[in-house]
DNA sequence: TTGACATTACCGTCCAGACGGTACAGTAAG
DNA sequence: CTTACTGTACCGTCTGGACGGTAATGTCAA
């Protein structure tokens, strides 16, 4: 046997993004992230407890790599609304699948929305920190957050060129900042 | 006995979102709904045969609200920009019951999404329709995406303030459209 | 006017299945 | 001896939905 330490809990992370989106947020059950990761259910309680604390540890990780995409950008002197453009560009042109066990999370439990809406309200805090004119950041923030929920969604409104448009508009607003 | 005919289904209908909203969208089930809608469970499932038919009245239901608040303005010779600007407006400073319930649609069946995407493809192709700075009109779109999902979401990022400087920049936007 | 019957609008109970979680014995590597 | 599991068996609960009633209302012929 080769236990693979706690990377098990990566896999079974991702094994759970696979299930919600490929079987639907209803059908995200321990036993079929168990299956899907390769883990029996014993194995799987064994790294997450309960079903709430793997759901949170979906939460962080998700948390965390955002966070990491966007200091990424500030470390190399981005405006910071720039990098956030940048983050949400990538992964709305990627075929980035779409968080569907946010929406079992949700259903679960409302709470689980607090940490992501207090790393956003961060967020916004140091966007407004930067200065320059407040509707332009407000509107381009806001604008970004609907591409987000719009991908959330797994929703295309916008062509191509629509969001090439949308994002050069928003880069324009973002240069306008000082950094 | 005074079988109040079909408006049971109204009642049915609104007892389901208070259900999602107070008792959270993991615990809208038809024995819940049907006790807050002082109808027995037999009674829920004459007037809708299975729950995806119940949550798809619902959906409906908001989106001829929805729809219907539009058209309103958009008779009184309004731009539709301002229209929708107007709604998501009301609909955000009113203490409006955010849509829990559409947590629970969509992990039942993330199919829910479809008529509701389909109607946000319609608005905006119709926003197209009338002319316009393309930049201008996707920003003032999104942002309001953004608006509408935060409230969705039920967080406060923006303080009143923010909120008023934001609707004043959308609505500038929008007075630049020919009606 | 009245009785017969059909329809509508519900009631209340029951059930099979799924789910989260527990318990526990075993095992292989370090 | 501990860590990191596997595997199976099981439990209590909850849920959607099927089903068999039943009272009020509507319809229509005699």
């Amino acid at each position: 046997m080769k236990p693979q330490k706690t990377n098990s809990r990566e896999r079974i992370l991702i094994a759970a993004e696979e299930v919600a989106r490929n079987a639907g947020p209803g059908s995200l059950s321990l036993d079929a992230i168990a299956q899907r990761a390769g883990v029996s259910k014993g194995g799987l309680l064994y790294n997450f407890p309960t079903k709430a604390k793997l759901l949170q540890g979906l939460v962080e990780k998700h948390l965390e790599e955002f966070e990491k995409a966007i200091d990424e950008g500030s470390a190399r002197g981005e405006p910071l609304l720039s990098s956030y453009l940048r983050v949400i560009e990538r992964s709305s042109a990627e075929g980035h699948p779409p968080a569907a066990w946010l929406f079992s999370a949700i259903a679960e439990d409302p709470g689980f929305l607090e940490p992501i809406n207090q790393f956003r309200g961060r967020l916004l805090a140091r966007l407004r920190a930067q200065g320059g004119d407040l509707g332009d950041l407000l509107i381009a923030f806001m604008a970004m957050e609907g591409l987000q929920c719009m991908k959330l969604f797994d929703t295309d409104l916008l062509s191509p060129q629509e969001r090439a448009v949308l994002l050069e508009r928003a880069h324009a607003i973002a240069a306008g900042q000082r950094v």
